[in-house]
Parts: C-alpha cells; sequence; structure tokens
DNA sequence: ATACGATTCAAACGTTCGTTTCCTACATAC
DNA sequence: GTATGTAGGAAACGAACGTTTGAATCGTAT
C-alpha cells in the first residue's frame, strides 16, 4: 500500500480501461466479449471479475474515469466566464463554447484513448439500456444543472419551456457531432482531412448551436397557423 | 398462392417484424435473443430463420420495411415543392419541414409500432456496427443526395463545404431528437405532457434546424482569432 | 383420396457468454 | 524464517446464444 507500490498496483486496471473504451467503442457493450476485451489488455480473463466486480461495473468505471473530470472542468470554466463577467450577463456564444469544447479537444488526443470514449460517449446518450443512460444521466447532471441556470440568466427573455428544448436540441447536434465522426459519409461529399480538425470543428459547431440557440421565436400563434 | 391466401401468408413475418422494432428498440440488437422476440411475437423460435434467413437479415428487413417508403415519401414532397415553386428557390424553412415532418408524424403512430421503428432508427445512426451503419446509409442515399440538391439550390451563397456540415449537424439534431424521446430528462425539467406532441415538436425542430442552417458565417479569419 | 409445397413445431446442435474457483507468485510485516 | 494480503493465471462452471434438423400440420390442387 506505500507510495511506491502504486504504479504496478493499477497498471492493470488502466489497461483493461484502454482497451474497453477501444472495443466498446467499436463493438459495442454487448457486442464486446471479456475473452476479446481481456487479451485486447494483455490481462488475464478474470481480471476484469477481480478489479471491478463484473462487466457491468467495468462500463460504470469507464465512464467516471473520464466524465467526472470533465465536467469539473466544465464547471470550472463557467465559473472562470462568471468571474470575469462581474455579474453581468454571460453571452451564450461563450457559455456554449466552455461547455462544447471540452468534449472537442478529447477528440484530438490521440494517443490516450481520448477519441474513443468521445466517441462511445455521443453514443451512449441513446443507449438501449435505461440503466445506462441513467448513469450518464446522473453523472451529467450538476453540470448540467448549471449550466441550465447560466443560459437561463443569458437569455432572459426566452420561456423556460422553449430554452429548455432547445438545450435539449444542442445537446443533440453535440452529442451525434461526437458519436459520428465517421458517418460524415452520410452526408456525402465530405472532404476527409478536415475531418478531425476540432478547432475548425469547434468553429462550425459553436456558430451552428448559437444560430439555434438564439433563432427567433414563435408565438403561439404561429405554431397555430402552421399546424 | 390464390389472393385469399396471402394474408395469413405475411402475418408470421410482420408480427415478427413488430416484435423485433419493439424489443431492439428497448434492448438493442445484441441484447434481443431469439428466444425472447419469437416468444414476444408469439411464434416458433425458428421462425425467423426459416422466414428471414437469420438475425442480420431480420434487421435488413426490418429497415427496409419502414425507411424506403419514408425516403420515397420525402422525395415526393419535395417534388410538389418544387413543382409548386416554378423554378423559383425554394425556402429552406420548406425543404427542412418535408424532410423533417415524414419523420415526426410516426413518432405520433402509437398502435402501429411507428414509434418503435423511430427511436430505434434514430440510434442507429451511431450503431457500433459498420455494416448496419452501411446498410442505413445505403437506404438514405438516394432520398439523402436529393435533398442536398435541393439545399445548395436553395443556399447559393454557402460555400458547398460550410453547407456540408450544416446538413450533418441539423441530420445529428433530428436524428437525437428521434432517438431520445424519453432521454429528455437529461436536461431536467421538461414537462412530459408535451414530449410527444408531435405538432409542436415539428415546430420548435424546425425553427432550431432553420436558425442553425441560416446561421451567420464565419469568415476564414474569424475562425483563426478564434483558435 | 392422394400428393405436394408451404409453414409450424419441439428438440437438439455446437459455440460462446460472463463469472467463479482454486492454485501459484510475490510482495511486505512480524 | 513464517504469516498475510494482493494480484495474476489456467481451467472449468452453468447458462444462454444463433442456428439447424426432421418430423408434424395445414391448405390446396390434382
Amino acid at each position: 500500500m506505500d507510495l511506491h507500490a502504486i504504479k504496478p498496483q493499477h497498471e492493470t486496471r488502466t489497461r483493461i480501461l484502454d482497451a474497453a473504451e477501444e472495443l466498446f467503442m467499436k463493438h459495442g457493450f454487448e457486442g464486446t466479449s471479456m475473452r476479446h476485451l481481456t487479451s485486447t489488455a494483455g490481462v488475464n480473463l478474470a481480471a476484469v471479475n477481480y478489479h471491478f466486480g463484473s462487466k457491468d461495473a467495468l462500463i460504470e468505471a469507464l465512464f467516471r474515469r473520464r466524465l467526472d473530470p470533465m465536467n469539473i472542468e466544465r464547471i470550472a470554466a463557467l465559473d472562470k466566464l462568471e468571474r470575469e463577467a462581474e455579474g453581468k450577463p454571460l453571452a451564450p456564444e461563450a457559455i456554449i463554447r466552455s461547455f462544447v469544447s471540452t468534449s472537442l479537444r478529447m477528440i484530438e488526443d490521440e494517443q490516450g484513448g481520448g477519441r474513443n470514449f468521445i466517441r462511445l460517449l455521443g453514443r451512449t446518450y441513446t443507449d438501449p439500456s435505461k440503466h445506462i443512460r441513467a448513469l450518464i444521466g446522473q453523472l451529467y447532471a450538476p453540470a448540467m444543472e448549471r449550466f441550465k441556470v447560466a443560459f437561463g440568466r443569458a437569455l432572459q427573455h426566452m420561456p423556460r419551456e422553449e430554452l429548455t428544448w432547445r438545450l435539449h436540441f444542442m445537446f443533440g447536434t453535440l452529442a451525434y457531432t461526437l458519436a459520428a465522426t465517421d458517418t460524415v459519409q452520410l452526408i456525402a461529399g465530405c472532404k476527409q482531412e478536415d475531418r478531425y480538425d476540432a478547432c475548425l470543428l469547434e468553429e462550425r459547431l459553436t456558430s451552428f448551436l448559437v444560430a439555434g440557440l438564439l433563432g427567433p421565436l414563435r408565438c403561439r400563434e404561429d405554431v397555430r397557423k402552421a399546424a
């Protein structure tokens, strides 16, 4: 339990988590067998159950490892924004950026498994398993609450209900963008080169989200008339 | 092979497809076993392999049954728009509507399994399996090409590359919205009542997408400066 | 009545799944 | 030295998987 023993102590766990990110991203949770997973990680078949307890517990540990620091970072970025604004309302674009860039920067993490995780995460928002969706929702809850309040303050003229929906759409756009880093082919004709240019992607995505969030409100009559 | 024999002939197939939509949506492809599927459908375990050949072939048939008519309907709606416009460029909002409303109207299909299918479809755009994503892409290809051209004509000032990305974002927003009809809780505080009001949802989603699509372009300098 | 193709059925196929067991290896503490 | 607790490894567990088989059943045409 001494300090100089810590690294080898956790090495197996880390190898398992890294392999899990890669394989769960490639083949899904149910599509990845423990045998495939442990042999990719270069550990014994029993290692997952020894270190994590079960496959489900491994999945939970996998998301906690990345998501908790990510959301802490997001909240810190928002805190910094608000400190600098000194009480003045924040620009919606700045709030969006502080949320989005945390995810996008991880896409460029080539050597670390960040990119694998991000794609996996984007897809898991709509995972079939209620249990997994609940886990993700729970891990996101603190940051989400914080950002909802911030957007509410920045857009005081917008009805709360409308805001909730627009945040939902924004969140969905981000999730899909993260998950579909190679589904771009669906909308054929995309150049390969800038697919992973996270900086350019952040600009494109941000301006889309800002426009969507600030788009003109429709009054009830408009809605009824269109129906 | 006579006409009066057709209904019972296809009843088992239909029962299987309906049950598959429900269970694949609830538990995913790999999470749904043939035993669970066939017992839910009220048919024999061997029926799937007899009528479809394999589980994979069933998945393909499932998507073809709904997606082909949907895309035909979409293209027809676009044709009608262009006929009525008599050569004048179409309003982007009208194009968006003709794509989106086909999906959203199916959400309200309670008794038919339309809602199940739509949620399943929205999630499958980012399915782990390359094979399945390729299938979806192939089934969408004709309609997608058609809509890309229509948007290109409606937005001649927009660089093709930018347009491609915005269509990608729009498609993602729609996909997530369809898939996450109960993940709305992530952005907590949503009223239950209007969750499935497809008409209201269409208005909200359309105005978000229109705003995002038409949002201000950023010139290269803006992008660089922000980086 | 008989023959025949299409469909349904119970049972079994071999494989793979997540998990567990039990043994060994190796530290550190006494 | 011996004891002790942590980690790795080989083998096996029972259960569940997708698929196949061969016989039974049905409706229809001869």
